[in-house]
DNA sequence: CTAATACCTGACTAATTTGGTAGGGTATTT
DNA sequence: AAATACCCTACCAAATTAGTCAGGTATTAG
């Protein structure tokens, strides 16, 4: 039940975008890789993802860098996660096949008690990491039950 | 944000040992692994960890195998889950240095916001998973919130 | 125009974890 | 004494992780 520091670094990252948000310029990798304490490569990977996720735009040339898509208000940890680890699921059998609850390995279909629990776990991380946006990070808010 | 095989095999073997705890003979780790589907070797390895936690216990012998050494009411999912996969956290910087709060390896302190929104997240998962029992799995109850 | 900055990309890699197997042992009971 | 079933160590292949390397390309300050 652990992230990776794919999804550490990321969450960081995208903190560290939202405090210069309507900054005016957009800022360059490599100082948020300093300032953030991450492997400069590691961290292009990273922002690679992010922004084919459409979460964030680049800004190419000498006073380039990296910008937030949408307003700190309204990215969500959820999403950050969501692009950097896939699909929040604490068990494969309940990953991504949606409604059509295919049998999954073990054999037993909608019976399976241990299911149930896994779902409610899934539903309760994803609500959570739902409601926590960046603005809530950067203002300590606790998001709202 | 996954549990492991491992994870996922202990519950639902220790599931398995919940439905037939009180038949007074206990239940082969052959005959679990056959009706679960899981390798009985790797299985073995599972119930060496939770035998040596104290949650099952052992019987050798021709008529032998493993029982639960409480009611299924005592042993909740994070028990199980705690020792198979160790500490229940998402993300390293809070594992277990408990209220010491080291400084971690993002150089930053108590001032990280990530960090809320990790510890947060922490609890509820422990939250959750420590409020059902296996005898809650067994009667398909939701736990209470 | 050109040098510097900074993004962009693919390939590679060492270490760790995962999900097992193999092959024996030891205790107990029929 | 033979069968059953737990016990234990060691090994292994594949995947994942957390990077590094070595370049490329776009843009702009001067």
């Amino acid at each position: 039940m652990r992230l990776s520091a794919k999804g550490e670094y990321g969450v960081r990252a995208m903190i560290h975008l939202a405090l210069h948000y309507g900054d005016g310029d957009p800022v360059p990798l490599s100082r948020i890789a300093m300032e953030e304490n991450i492997s400069r490569q590691y961290l292009e990977q990273i922002f690679l993802l992010l922004r084919r996720s459409g979460l964030i735009y680049s800004v190419r040339g000498v006073k380039g860098g990296y910008v937030l898509s949408s307003p700190p208000g309204e990215i969500f940890v959820g999403d950050i996660v969501r692009v950097l680890e896939g699909p929040i699921t604490p068990v494969d059998c309940l990953a991504e096949n949606g409604a059509r609850a295919e049998v999954p390995s073990c054999g037993k279909g909608e019976d399976c008690m241990a299911r149930k629990v896994w779902e409610r776990l899934r539903d309760q991380i994803n609500q959570l990491l739902g409601s926590i946006s960046l603005q809530d990070m950067m203002e300590c808010k606790q998001a709202v039950k």
